[in-house]
DNA sequence: AAGCCAGTTGCGAATGATTTGCAACAAAGC
DNA sequence: GCTTTGTTGCAAATCATTCGCAACTGGCTT
């Protein structure tokens, strides 16, 4: 997806979501659209002040939850970390951390998510949503 | 595993961790053996005043550190909540949450584990520990 | 049994991430 | 341009958890 896209999108769900287009939206979303990474709100009010100075970290958290809401960002808690953020891909995945360096590793496994739907089954439940991380350090 | 073992396992554990198996710790530990569900501090704290009225939450904080960090006893921060702690069982389990109830339910797979092994290594890692938890609804 | 002393306790205050109340402000439609 | 209603920044409030500290107490020593 291209980053235009993205920024399109993710403008899109906050009209949607029936709220204004603000100055200082309009410079997260567009920090949202280019991050690759999975960056929490500080880092994220701390790159969006370089193209909206004023923006306060309040509005960045308001604005967070809102594109959350939305569906078109997701929010990840990892272990004993603030909430970390990344727009929403078509694709759903899992994390791998990198305990030493704090990089995060998106996976995926088809097998997985079948072998967990078939125990929730086995037991009676539904699956609404899982969280599957891996704390991993590098092989060496 | 009968609840005495568990207690001696957890007064075991603390005296390793060279620390004086004070009345108040005698009486988390005591609650930590028998319960059976997976309650957090605030619920321990609780449930353990009925036993040492003036235990303070500090302590109840402190003192399942000092278990935590002597393995005997497992810390889960579930999406959302405070921690939760459980005894730890002689073997590796995962969570599935009700997100109704609250409820949560234990479950084993060997060929998820082995699959998350595999998926780690195939891209250099190895995996110091996970956390997998679903959410779930009981089925209608 | 009495004493010693390092480990513990309860308390209140500190922390850190996130949320919220509120008065001043600014999108978007008219 | 004006108005209406959602937004903003700020400071204060939350909430779970941790910490500093002076008063206490296990549990070994004698």
């Amino acid at each position: 997806m291209t980053q235009r896209t993205r920024t399109d999108r993710l403008k899109a769900a906050l009209r949607t979501a029936g709220v204004r287009l603000t100055r200082q939206r309009a410079a997260l979303v567009d920090v949202l659209a280019r991050a690759d990474d999975h960056p929490d709100a500080a880092a994220l009010h701390d790159r969006t002040r370089a193209i909206e100075p004023g923006i306060s970290l309040s509005t960045v958290y308001r604005t967070l939850t809102a594109l959350e809401d939305q569906g078109v960002i997701h929010k990840h808690v990892f272990q004993g970390e603030s909430a970390r953020y990344e727009h929403a891909q078509t694709d759903h995945h899992d994390h791998m951390i990198d305990v030493d360096t704090g990089e995060v590793i998106e996976f995926t496994s088809e097998k997985i998510e079948q072998l967990q739907a078939q125990i929730a089954a086995e037991l009676g439940y539904d699956i609404l949503h899982h969280r599957m991380e891996l704390y991993v350090r590098r092989k060496i």
